[in-house]
RNA sequence: GCGGGUUUAGCUCAUCUGGUAGAGCGCCACCUUGCCAAGGUGGAGGUAGCGAGUUCGAGCCUCGUAACUCGCUCCA
C-alpha cells in the first residue's frame, strides 16, 4: 500500500522537480527565504494574479487599478506609522538565549512603555530587575533596533539623507494616489483602487516555504466609501472574496474566516477577518479583509497638509472616506490552490497518480499535445503550433502515451491532445480530461474553442 | 541574532572499525509499444558544501568556515 497522503515535503519536491520554484541562489549553497519561480510557476502565478485582476478590477463596477512605485517619499512611512511601529525593540535573554521585545517584557508587568525610548525601556529592565518569563534570570543584552522595512539609498552618496525604503505594503502607494485616481477618473464615492506588486519586509522569523518570505507579492485593494457605510461594504467585500476563492475550485472545507476580537483589532480597525487555510502543516492566514476607518487619509493630510478629503455634490458633505482593505499575498494564494489542487490517487498494487486538479484557469499549460507515435510529430507539431496561438500549451513525444498523460496530470493540464494514425485522415484529435481521465473525438478546428470554454470562472 | 540538526549523482539515500564512490527513481538516445506509469539495450551526471590539519592514505578523525533547516518575538 502507497502511501499517498499529502504533506508539504511532496508539494516542496513537486515544486523544485517540475519547475515550478526552485530555492533561490541555489548554486551559491542558497539564500534563505528566497524562491524563483520557474517556466511552471511563472505561468501559475501570472494567472493567480489576473485572475485576481479579472474579479477585482476589470468585471467590477466600483474599481480602478493602478501600478504605484516600491520607493516613496520616507515622510510617508512616517504618517503610516511604518517607522514607528514597524520597529520592534529587541533584547535577549543572556541566561536561556531566548529573544523578546523590550516593550512586550514592560507591557507583561503592568508598565507601559509608550513614548519611551529604547534607552529608557533598557534602564527600566536593569534597574527593576525585571525577570525574564522562561527562566526568571534578570540578565539581558542591550535594545538592539530592529526595523522591518528594508533600507537604501537614492543617489551616489550613502549618507541618511539619501535614505529609502522599499515598501512594506502596497496598500500606502494607493492612498497618496487616492485624490490623483478620483480626479482623472471622475469616480464617485463608493470606489476601491486594485493594485498587484511586490513589498518587502525584512522578517526576523520566515516561515514554511514561501508562506512568509521577506519578498513578496501582494494583492490589495483599497476601497473608499462614505463612514457609517463601511461595516456594509465590509461585509459586501468579505463574502466577494470568499466566492472568488470558491470560484476557482478551493474545497470548502479547507476555508474558515475568523474575526478578530477587540483585544486583537489593530489601532486603526474597526473590524478584521482573517481567511484561514488548512494547509498540509495546519490552518495558516490567506486574506486579511480590514476595516480601516479613515485612519490612513487622516494621517496623510495631517503629515503632508493636502485635504483628502471627498466632496458629495449630491448631499454637499465632505468627507474623509472609509477604508475596506482586501490584503492577499499573491505566493499564498498560489500556495492555497496549489495545496488545495494536490491529489495523489491510490492505483492499487503500489502504483498511485499524482494530479494537481487546478482549475483551468489557473493551470500552467492549458493543454499539451501528443503525437500517439513519433512517426506522427509533424502534424502534432501543426496542432501545437494552432493552440499556442492563444493558449501555453505543452508539447511531448517521449515515453509511453501512459506515461504522457501522468507527467501532464503532475502539472495540473486539464487536457491532453493526442494526435493519432486517424488524425491524418479525418482531422480529429482525442482530448483526454485529467480529472475523469475520459477521452472524446473532436475536431482539431474546434478544440481551441474547446478550451477556451474551459477557463471560464 | 541565539540554541539544536543537516550538507555524498537532478531526487531519495547507501558506503561496515579511515584504503582512492554505489543503488533506486528521474533524465537522454535507439529498439519495442499504438490511448493511461514501471519492456530491452546503451548513455550522460559526483574533485562527497568549502578550507586547513592529522595520516603512507580522509566521504569517514580534528579544527575552522559557509549555506540550509527546525524552534523563538509575526500576520499578506
Amino acid at each position: 500500500m502507497k502511501n499517498t497522503e499529502k504533506t508539504m515535503e511532496k508539494i516542496v519536491a513537486l515544486c523544485k522537480n517540475r519547475g515550478f520554484v526552485y530555492p533561490g541562489s541555489e548554486i551559491y549553497g542558497g539564500l534563505a527565504n528566497s524562491w524563483d519561480y520557474g517556466p511552471l510557476g511563472v505561468e501559475f502565478k501570472n494567472n493567480v494574479k489576473r485572475a485576481w485582476w479579472k474579479k477585482f478590477i476589470q468585471e467590477n463596477p466600483y474599481n480602478v487599478g493602478l501600478d504605484s512605485s516600491i520607493l516613496l517619499n520616507p515622510q510617508v512611512w512616517v504618517a503610516s506609522g511604518h517607522v514607528v511601529n514597524f520597529n520592534d525593540p529587541l533584547i535577549d535573554c543572556k541566561g536561556c538565549k531566548m529573544r523578546l521585545r523590550a516593550d512586550h517584557l514592560l507591557e507583561a508587568n503592568d508598565i507601559n512603555p509608550a513614548g519611551w525610548t529604547n534607552d529608557q525601556m533598557s534602564a527600566y529592565i536593569a534597574e527593576n530587575k525585571i525577570p525574564c518569563p522562561h527562566c526568571g534570570k534578570t540578565d539581558f543584552t542591550g535594545i538592539r533596533k530592529f526595523n522591518m522595512m528594508f533600507k537604501t539609498h537614492q543617489g551616489v552618496t550613502e549618507d541618511s539623507a539619501t535614505e529609502l525604503y522599499l515598501r512594506p505594503e502596497t496598500a500606502q502607494g494607493i492612498f497618496v494616489n487616492f485624490k490623483n485616481v478620483q480626479r482623472t477618473t471622475r469616480r464617485k464615492i463608493p470606489f476601491g483602487v486594485g493594485q498587484i506588486g511586490k513589498s518587502f519586509r525584512n522578517e526576523i522569523t520566515p516561515c514554511t516555504f514561501i508562506v512568509r518570505t521577506r519578498e513578496f507579492e501582494q494583492m490589495e485593494m483599497e476601497f473608499f466609501c462614505k463612514p457609517g457605510t463601511e461595516l456594509e461594504w465590509f461585509d459586501y467585500w468579505r463574502s466577494f472574496c470568499r466566492d472568488w476563492l470558491l470560484a476557482l475550485g478551493l474545497n470548502e472545507t479547507n476555508l474558515r474566516m475568523r474575526d478578530h476580537d477587540k483585544e486583537e483589532l489593530s489601532h486603526y480597525s474597526n473590524a478584521t477577518t482573517d481567511f484561514e487555510y488548512l494547509f498540509p502543516f495546519g490552518w495558516g492566514e490567506l486574506w486579511g479583509v480590514a476595516s480601516r476607518t479613515d485612519f490612513d487619509l487622516t494621517a496623510h493630510q495631517k503629515a503632508s497638509g493636502e485635504a483628502m478629503e471627498y466632496f458629495d455634490a449630491e448631499s454637499g458633505e465632505r468627507f474623509i472616506p472609509c477604508v475596506i482593505e482586501p490584503a492577499l499575498g499573491v505566493e499564498r494564494a498560489l500556495l492555497t490552490f496549489l495545496c488545495d489542487a494536490y491529489d495523489e490517487e491510490d492505483l492499487g498494487e503500489g502504483d498511485s497518480r499524482v494530479v494537481l486538479r487546478l482549475h483551468p484557469a489557473l493551470a500552467p499549460m492549458k493543454a499539451c499535445v501528443l503525437p500517439l507515435s513519433k512517426k506522427l510529430a509533424e502534424g502534432a507539431e501543426r496542432v501545437r503550433a494552432l493552440l499556442a496561438k492563444d493558449f501555453m500549451v505543452d508539447y511531448d513525444e517521449s515515453g509511453s502515451i501512459g506515461k504522457r498523460y501522468r507527467r501532464q496530470d503532475e502539472i495540473g493540464t486539464p487536457v491532453c491532445v493526442t494526435y493519432d494514425f486517424d488524425s491524418e485522415t479525418d482531422g480529429c484529435v482525442t482530448l483526454r480530461d485529467r480529472d475523469t481521465m475520459e477521452q472524446r473525438r473532436v475536431k482539431i478546428e474546434e478544440v481551441p474553442a474547446e478550451i477556451a470554454a474551459m477557463l471560464a470562472f
